[in-house]
DNA sequence: CAACTTACATAGGGAGCGCTATGTTTCTGG
DNA sequence: CCAGAAACATAGCGCTCCCTATGTAAGTTG
């Protein structure tokens, strides 16, 4: 048999994979802990043991999968050298992330939600999108060669979230094109590379 | 007394009312019939009558609601003459909408992840947006005075709204100079004025 | 003004929820 | 090998939710 440090550690995973699932599909309103346990081939006691109740569950989940798509993200951006590349390379991560399956977007949605509504959450979502302006600020300022007009970085991960939503009403309306046109639009225009 | 006819006009109003305050407040999964209705000064039965359940209340305040906002907004760009201007006025119906005292961007929210699990809702959404699509195109191709590489509506649409969620996180991150520069960075890019 | 209809209120059933208290099994340290 | 702890399972309490069935008062019609 495994060790019981083993045994817990795959459980802990479990449960954050079923939690990201269902919460994705269903809500996290909609998601009750006994539901998240028996994807996990859990129980409810699990939960309880493991993260004290469904808020523990949630923010477990927002630290954990944050990390893993940050990290992909900045390994791709570096491979790329051209304006057009790297933005393309931003772009592709959000329309078909390497993580989720597709229901990144609905989940950031949920985490959007109750994050207006609870403080602890609302904290976790403003650092977390904080780091982001601040990593595609020192990105850009150094794609540009120069220093910027503006951050970048809300205008960049807001533009790039806005078209994710976009798409997920006609993605027939958003093709990768105009994706990229209208972000190296933003780029420019917060670089004052045109005028 | 009033008119029968005016009594159930006024609860509807008072139901529609309460239910885009209480979503906006608590999410839609988080606000029951009897606490709408209460809000309102009415009781569940109200609901069951008006609208036969949550769901229905739910796309009645679609509907309704829809229809306001969108009146202003083109009312107000039929004032504006440059492209700075007409711009800024969007960004300002985004920032500082004349009605839902500053929560529209959390019943936007509700609205998008109960959509993503209802297809009637999801029918809905997604002709509002293809509505706004169209007519930011039309308005886009008018002020450029030429066709467009681009459709302009699902990235300026998609631009506004991630603005306004990044503001959300960081009021003082997004001045307003930041995102007029941002989107007249997008309609540059769409209508292919520069380069 | 009586019969009818409309508009809403009231009461409660049935189901599901989060969470706690406690039981059972598996591992670990001496 | 055996106490004790750790990891999870089980049972159930108290609450809330959506919805239906039914009651009632006000308005409408002939």
């Amino acid at each position: 048999m495994a060790t019981q440090g083993e045994r817990r550690a795959e459980t802990r995973q479990r449960l954050l994979d079923a939690a990201a699932e269902l919460f994705a599909e269903r809500g996290i309103d909609g998601s009750s802990v006994d539901a998240i346990a028996e994807r996990a081939e859990r129980t409810s006691g699990a939960v309880y043991d493991h993260f004290g109740g469904k808020d523990g569950l949630l923010f477990a989940l927002l630290e954990s999968w944050v990390d893993d798509v940050a990290v992909v993200i900045v390994a791709e951006l570096a491979t790329a050298t051209t304006i057009d590349e790297r933005v393309a390379s931003l772009w592709r991560n959000v329309s078909d992330p390497p993580t989720g399956g597709g229901r990144w977007l609905a989940l950031e949605h949920e985490l959007w939600s109750y994050a207006a509504r609870n403080e602890g959450a609302r904290d976790h979502l403003a650092r977390r999108y904080r780091a982001a302006w601040s990593g595609v600020d020192e990105a850009v300022a150094e794609w540009a060669g120069a220093d910027l007009d503006h951050s970048a970085g809300p205008a960049l991960i807001g533009l790039l979230l806005g078209l994710e939503m976009m798409r997920q009403v006609d993605p027939a309306a958003v093709t990768d094109e105009l994706a990229i046109a209208a972000l190296r639009g933003v780029v420019g225009a917060m670089s004052g590379v045109e005028r």
